[in-house]
DNA sequence: TAAGTCACTTATTTTATGCTAAAATTTTCC
DNA sequence: GGAAAATTTTAGCATAAAATAAGTGACTTA
């Protein structure tokens, strides 16, 4: 039987958690399915399983066979020790040495499991305790707190201004499935070209695909974008 | 059987060639024994001939039973790369980072496995390519050549300044036996407090050990220190 | 030169992590 | 209600690195 170690979790370990975590932040529901995480890691779904049910054991997870996975608090706390050390490393890489952002991602992929924490503090003092890596990503703090850069709907942010789909606030199957069938499902990019109070629309630019769409008040508002 | 991959050695076989490279770095002899390399590495001498095996069939170093082992050029090489990955980190924590000397070592066996060479040379580019780390051990090239710093005899060396034994250039047994009684092994640190040219003689202080003992000029010629 | 000792080798196991494949079981969706 | 999709279970494999313990060889010592 599978076992894992709280008090020296591996590289491994410390990937599933912090996937779960992201996985979790782009969703409204609050479990995440095995499918999810399976695909996440580049794995099978039953070494997910396997792998999760450990985690389960080892008190980072709380699972629901046949529902999902949902962190406890100390996989919360480990979820945002990894996050910090990867968008630290990173944000240390481009701003001091000089890397692209677009460079970075797999250099911090490693060393986010190998950097003591009284590297990583020094590094956080270094660059001025940073509150975002150079994606625009948020560094929880080392107490654990990540602050979430603001939420907006799309009927009140910025105009011309590329936006992150953080959150969408309704539960109805219908309308969910409608957002995805449009492609603004949470963590998609995109841009809100006109607005107009008067006809209660905004319409917006899907900047990964491309395409347009227009929305009506009623949904836009149901769609929280952060920049 | 226990196979190495050359292509991507773990950090288990990069820490075997490192300590191959070092102990044979102290030693007049070619060999290094495997009862040296079992307890450089913290294992049992069984499992360091199964490991020196199969990085003999890897081609990593010469393996003669019952009498040692030896980098072949391969080997060199990584254990060259290695030790530049280490000593550059040990280096940028330092002067960058504001870490203390002492405090620098095993955060940097542990990045020493991870760091991509493109993230090595933005460090060394960042340091304005140093040739030495904080101890004062000299930094390999990226091109896998190393700059002794240079090697004087105690006869040469500058008087009341601390310097490190580099190697003994004498085979002779005795001789050998005599310079480990003495405490003048390769690594020790010391300071010559006087020399007489009249009387043939230098007055050394050991650093670490506190002793002082006073050497004939014939013996003297023979032990290299480097500052 | 025989006996003993110590270092080393060999062969075998053990431990630790993770993974796959495929069958069995649920859920979900028409 | 039955097919399809997702999930769990079972069994086993892979890899990497370690330990154990018995056997070998070579120097030492009397």
């Amino acid at each position: 039987m599978l076992e894992v170690d709280v008090t020296m979790p591996s590289a491994t370990v410390e990937d599933y958690i912090k996937h779960i975590y992201l996985i979790s932040e782009k969703r409204t529901s609050g479990d995440v399915s095995m499918g999810q995480v399976a695909e996440a890691l580049g794995v099978v779904p039953g070494t997910a399983t396997t792998m999760v049910k450990a985690l389960s054991d080892a008190g980072l997870v709380e699972y629901a066979p046949r529902v999902g996975v949902q962190l406890t608090e100390p996989g919360r706390k480990l979820a945002l020790h990894v996050l910090r050390r990867h968008r630290l490393i990173e944000q240390f890489l481009v701003e001091v040495l000089g890397f692209d952002w677009s460079e970075v991602h797999e250099e911090a992929e490693q060393m986010e499991h190998v950097v003591s924490d009284l590297l990583l503090e020094r590094i956080d003092r270094y660059l001025g305790h940073p509150k975002e890596d150079p994606h625009g990503d948020p560094i929880p703090s080392a107490a654990g707190e990540l602050i979430h850069g603001q939420v907006e709907t799309l009927m009140e942010c910025p105009l011309q201004t590329h936006v992150t789909v953080a959150r969408i606030s309704d539960q109805d199957t219908e309308f969910l499935n409608y957002i995805t069938e449009s492609g603004l499902s949470p963590g998609v990019t995109l841009c809100v070209k006109a607005r107009s109070e008067r006809a209660e629309s905004v319409e917006l630019e899907l900047i990964d695909s491309g395409s347009s769409l227009t929305l009506g008040k009623g949904a836009a508002v149901k769609i929280l974008v952060r920049l």
